[in-house]
DNA sequence: AGCCAGGTTTAAT
DNA sequence: ATTAAACATGGC
């Protein structure tokens, strides 16, 4: 067994990003209890789980890690741990920005330290995107404990089994009347299956997105098929880590616009891109805290934000 | 029952 | 160029 501590910028809030769905149901990837979280990491062409929990405070933040079996570089490990856990990101700058904003000011005292979750693989974000289209929440990680399930190596510790993510490999493979079993839509099996098998083909090369523009990475995801904006810019957030994208057409975010700020009117896209532009660097955050209002505020029958 | 949920494509106008 | 229908399922 491998351990290390990783010291995140401070704030960093672990626990509440741990419970921030903890509401969902349904199996997953990521396994939490008992404050730590749990899953199957590839690294160096190898599977590890890894255990990650907090043991520091939210002011003087801390997270342990360990991982089995320690055959693999630990600095690979730690680079994707920071990477899914957002210890570099800076949440001084971000609170700085939006004190003079009453919604978001008021949502930093309650959400203080919460980071975003980012997925340990641009592939698993693209997949990811695809399983949350036009579906609620909960039933998109369903679909996503279902496909590891049937597609994911796993390995066993303390005589309990952990899955890992899919691989474009597996995926590439896959049948499409196997993935409709599952309950995905046939354009959602399809969607999967040709996207996989782009990536082991060559035709689809993610890695090599990482140092282009906002820009350039929506219009190149945007000509696969199944990947319309909103997904190229989750996958932006969510796989890529950019700070400063932002998907507008977001349903959930709409709704807690329109509920915090333009009391219940209507609002469009245009309208969200144009008041979150403000945020600039920090513009995925904002959307991120008014999302995660919204959903407590749905999910707590005490309401979470009187504005 | 019917509409929406962290949409996208395809096939009409 | 814009608009409608289809898609799988669960919750309200």
């Amino acid at each position: 067994m491998m351990k290390f501590t990783i010291d995140p910028i401070t704030p960093h809030n672990f626990e509440l990003m741990m419970n921030m769905y903890k509401d969902i149901k349904g199996e997953s990837v990521d396994i939490v209890y008992n404050g730590i979280y749990r899953r199957v990491l590839r690294i160096d062409n190898k599977n590890v789980l890894v255990l990650v929990q907090s043991v520091g405070t939210v002011t003087k933040p801390k997270l342990s890690v360990c991982v089995y079996p320690e055959s693999v570089t630990g600095k690979h490990v730690e680079e994707k741990i920071r990477h899914m856990f957002s210890t570099d990101v800076d949440l001084s700058v971000f609170y700085s920005i939006i004190k003079n904003d009453r919604v978001l000011s008021k949502l930093k005292d309650k959400l203080y330290g919460l980071k975003a979750r980012r997925t340990p693989s641009i592939f698993e974000a693209l997949i990811i995107a695809i399983l949350e289209q036009q579906v609620a929440l909960s039933f998109a990680v369903t679909l996503q404990g279902r496909l590891a399930r049937k597609y994911g190596e796993h390995l066993t510790f303390k005589r309990k089994k952990y899955y890992a993510f899919p691989t474009p490999e597996t995926l590439s493979e896959a049948n499409a009347q196997d993935l409709r079993n599952l309950q995905l839509s046939g354009r959602k099996a399809e969607y999967i299956i040709d996207i996989s098998k782009g990536i082991v083909n060559g035709e689809i090369n993610l890695e090599s997105l990482k140092n282009l523009s906002n820009d350039e990475v929506i219009n190149t995801l945007t000509e696969i098929r199944g990947i319309g904006k909103w997904s190229a810019e989750y996958i932006l957030v969510r796989g890529f880590g950019r700070l400063d994208a932002l998907p507008a057409d977001d349903a959930g975010l709409k709704r807690a616009i329109s509920k915090y700020y333009y009391n219940g009117k209507q609002v469009s896209t245009e309208d969200i891109r144009g008041m979150l532009n403000k945020y600039g660097e920090y513009k995925s955050y904002a959307a991120y805290y008014l999302l995660c209002a919204d959903r407590l505020n749905n999910t707590n029958s005490n309401k979470f934000l009187k504005i």
